[in-house]
RNA sequence: GCCGCGUUGGUCAAGGGGUUAAGACGCCUCCCUUUCACGGAGGAAUCACGGGUUCGAAUCCCGUACGUGGUACCA
């Protein structure tokens, strides 16, 4: 029953890729990967008046970031190809006619201001429904009401018209979803929902139907926003194709802004301090750049993890998945029913967890490009070296910088006021451990015993002496073991800076 | 308004008739460390409400409330 598993992922080309967007993808690049099936990703491009240049290599781009490349797309073609709407107008306009012809959709001509009266006059009327439905198209302007000649008259003199469905009142209309089960909709509460649009293009509920019967897919996963839509797809695949050659469907929950009022939206970029975009996002009207995971400092593994998890869970403890582990333990009857919030706190503990396993080499490079871009050439042995000394306190990629920015050099702010009770007694101690400093083998351990000895020698705890060594080495309260920091900047740059801040102390 | 979907700590969640109602994030305390983290040990905090069914309900049923989505020639 799971041969040929093929899912797919259709995103308007209209701005930057948000968290839903990419969960979506993630779940359907596990199903596909699990069932050893294809993962294609479509472009819906059917909207003229809002897509955005260059917003499909974007997504592209976003995908090829989080790991989640797919096989069959308008960048690597495929058997099914053209994979992008806009190049598939006859297509969907060929089944549009064969509704048309087969009674199941009609022509209407009704302008923009027509419908608003419409509806206009449905609200004073206090009606239920604000819908072109059965119960008012015999009183509009369409084919069912006008005559044949009148019909073929108004088409051939180029008067606008858009087709829609004709939904029958009085059935029930029931599909089974992977996620919530049977789904029932009355089809009296069913509008009659536009299939081509004036321009010639397919609404999205004409051109889901046919690409997914034409590309043969069996699994569709897609937002829990499209659920009220859902019968209109049936009954299309009901007079097209038959229901026996359906997806399954299964409709993916929300994810929700954090204080849980409304789904989280693009719009939400950086209004609420973090990033909802996978990667930035520069809109190409207005210029302005929605900041995304990528850029805050986010791995991909982390931002996939943390993804998956929000919503759904192996039913174990465990909570860090790699992308293998996800695709052997991922189950879309586990995904929850509900939607669920976005914990930007969670999401950097994810982050943090990732950093702490990803091996020096593969932080490398990254690292090395947050140093660039804070205008750092360091240099790579030093930092291979220190990636492992600091990766423990750094939640963002972006963290290093600040964490280990003091190995390539002196501070130039320091931190005086955390040294507290400063006198001529400890300065004689730092004036001396210089000195002593030229002689000592350069080791840890030597560095460390050093210090003690002296220490003890001018009767100083040498817990009172390892803070200001710190503002000294350093310039804060942070970083690791001093004696780790002295070792791995050397000793000419430890006396150096020691000796620069007891000048101003 | 109408239609759909949902509801376990502040958040993510396990649990699907009998549990001391897991675990994680965050928060708090302590230990480690005289830095910041990491690590370790603890703590506070939960089954939306009302009715049923049942010996027994977080779990099944019905209502209500609340939330959320749709109600476009947008997807």
């Amino acid at each position: 029953a799971m041969k040929n598993v093929r899912v797919r992922f259709a995103p308007s080309p209209t701005g930057g890729l948000h968290l839903g967007g990419v969960r979506t993808v993630l779940y359907n690049y596990l199903f596909a990967r699990q069932h050893k099936g294809t993962f294609v990703l479509r472009i819906e491009d059917t909207d003229q008046t809002r897509f955005v240049e260059g917003a499909e290599q974007y997504i592209f781009d976003c995908l090829n970031w989080c790991g989640l490349t797919p096989d069959e797309s308008t960048l690597q073609g495929g058997p099914f190809a053209p994979y992008r709407q806009s190049e598939r107008k006859d297509i969907y306009k060929k089944y549009a006619d064969q509704l048309v012809k087969d009674g199941h959709a009609y022509y209407a001509f009704d302008t923009p201001e027509e419908l608003e009266a419409m509806r206009e006059k449905l609200k004073a009327s206090s009606s239920n429904s604000l819908q072109y439905d059965h119960s008012i198209r015999m009183k509009m302007k369409n084919s069912l009401n006008l005559s044949e000649a009148e019909t073929t008259q108004m088409i051939d003199n180029g008067v606008p018209y858009v087709i829609r469905i004709k939904v029958e009142p009085g059935q029930n209309i029931s599909f089974h979803d992977m996620i919530r089960g049977d789904v029932h909709f009355e089809s009296n509460t069913v509008d009659d929902k536009v299939l081509m649009k004036a321009d010639g293009m397919p609404t999205y509920h004409l051109a889901v139907v046919v690409d997914d019967y034409l590309m043969e897919i069996s699994h569709a996963f897609r937002g829990e926003e499209w659920l009220p839509s859902a019968p209109v797809h049936i009954l299309l695949w009901k007079h097209l194709f038959g229901t026996d050659k359906m997806p399954q469907w299964a409709h993916l929950p929300l994810i929700l802004k954090p204080d849980g009022h409304g789904k989280l939206s693009k719009r939400d970029g950086d209004a609420l301090g973090f990033p909802v975009f996978a990667m930035n996002w520069k809109d190409h009207k207005t210029g302005e750049i929605t900041k995304g995971f990528k850029e805050t400092g986010f791995l991909p593994e982390a931002f996939v993890n943390m993804l998956a998890v929000l919503g759904w869970n192996d039913g174990s403890e465990q909570e860090i998945f790699s992308m293998d582990e996800m695709i052997g333990k991922f189950s879309i009857d586990r995904v929850h029913k509900g939607g669920a919030r976005f914990d930007f706190e969670k999401a950097k503990w994810y982050n943090h967890e990732w950093i702490k396993r990803s091996s020096t080499e593969k932080l490398f490079p990254l690292v090395k490009a947050v140093f660039t871009v804070n205008g750092c050439e360091a240099d790579d042995e030093l930092l291979h070296t220190i990636i492992p000394v600091i990766k423990d306190r750094c939640t963002l990629t972006t963290d290093f910088y600040q964490q280990g920015i003091f190995f390539f050099q002196s501070p130039s702010v320091w931190e005086l006021s955390a040294i507290s009770k400063w006198d001529e007694n400890k300065k004689a101690f730092f004036l001396s451990f210089i000195d002593r400093l030229e002689t000592t083998d350069w080791n840890m351990g030597g560095i460390e015993n050093c210090f003690k000895e002296l220490a003890a020698e001018k009767g100083i705890k040498p817990g009172e002496l390892q803070l200001p060594m710190r503002i000294m080495l350093v310039g804060g309260k942070f970083g690791p073991a001093v004696f780790q920091i002295a070792y791995i900047i050397g000793k000419e740059e430890t006396i150096s800076r020691i000796k620069n801040v007891l000048n101003q102390l």
